[in-house]
DNA sequence: CAGCAGGATCACG
DNA sequence: CGTGATCCTGCTG
């Protein structure tokens, strides 16, 4: 279906690299989060592994804190793979090991490749649901292909492209092969191209199988919450609670001081208002306004100023 | 200076 | 009407 779109089959596929610049980086990133995500007994990967596994990380902490090298390479021409593939770095084609090696090699490949295809798609579900937008770029409306490159801006730390899309819908989008992704922004087509070619491949993976058959274990209860995404308003404190339950894409900028009494605290205030400012199609938004409306929610019950009042920090009346 | 409290006004569904 | 967005004044650490 949505692969299938015609003027995208057949074009170059440029793979997006991410590699570290260093060994510590890529622990400092299993590290990081709260809940971890990639099991442990991947640490002790070759670094072969790693170094140009193709990975799709919508996760905005990872980018802030580590010192990732972003860079784009064109990929062979013989590669007949979309993306969600652990690609080999280019250059280092096939280590010529031992068999025994090999095999092991194999297998870590395909846990990565499992490890990174669940963290797309979950990446990618995030997104949606912070944007209110539908998993498939081919459903997207003008409104929403506007929201998907504020989104993609902000994550890879662009400057402003999404003007140099106006008026373009989902279907337009993808119809766009790479070259004229480049036309329109000479510097960050290819990524924008390659971003957006994630999306379409998580999007077809979604049809292949259903939720159902990847179920984490994680914070992901409350998928099914916001599941409409044809636009019901979002409220702002259901925002910030979705927010709080991703702590391992958000906990560098909002988290739980307290989860059981409902306490959290905004560790980056303008980055909140940033996001808010996103998912509501409201770019002036900013603290001071976000904090006002929070502060609506107390007369009615929903949020307020914890009994030891502190900077950034507020309490659901109600907690989770 | 950034955050906080809360009044006023406006837009929108 | 409810919910925010926006703007504003005054206060606080």
């Amino acid at each position: 279906m949505s692969m299938g779109s015609p003027g995208c089959e057949h074009t170059a596929y440029s793979p997006l690299y991410i590699s570290p610049p260093h060994s510590d980086a890529r622990i400092a990133w299993l590290d990081e989060a709260d809940d971890i995500k990639p099991p442990r007994s991947l640490l002790g990967l070759p670094e072969l592994s790693w170094t140009g596994v193709y990975l799709p990380c919508n996760n905005i902490l990872a980018m802030e804190e580590n010192p990732w090298v972003l860079r784009m390479t064109e990929s062979p021409a013989a590669t007949p793979s979309r993306t969600l593939e652990v690609s080999q770095a280019p250059g280092q084609t096939q280590t010529p090991s031992y068999e025994m090696e090999g095999q092991v090699e194999e297998h870590c490949l395909e846990q990565v490749q499992t490890m990174v295809e669940s963290e797309v798609l979950k990446d990618v579900d995030t997104a949606c649901k912070l944007l209110n937008i539908a998993p498939d770029p081919l459903d997207w409306s003008c409104v929403h292909v506007q929201k998907w490159l504020l989104w993609t801006e902000h994550l890879y730390r662009l400057p402003q492209v999404s003007t140099l899309f106006q008026e373009m819908n989902g279907k337009d989008l993808c119809s766009m092969t790479e070259a004229e992704f480049r036309q329109r922004s000479l510097q960050f087509g290819d990524m924008l191209y390659a971003n957006l070619d994630i999306w379409r491949s998580a999007a077809a993976m979604k049809e292949r199988c259903p939720p159902e058959d990847r179920k984490s274990a994680d914070d992901d209860s409350w998928s099914d919450l916001i599941r409409n995404y044809p636009s019901q308003p979002i409220h702002l404190w259901q925002f910030l609670r979705e927010l709080l339950l991703k702590p391992h894409t958000y906990s560098r900028c909002i988290r739980w001081l307290n989860k059981e009494k409902g306490i959290f605290k905004i560790e980056d205030s303008a980055l909140v208002a940033r996001l808010w400012g996103i998912r509501k199609n409201r770019p002036a938004m900013n603290y001071d306004k976000l904090s006002r409306s929070i502060r609506q929610y107390y007369k009615k019950g929903i949020i307020r100023k914890p009994d030891v009042s502190r900077r950034l920090v507020y309490q659901f009346v109600k907690p989770v």
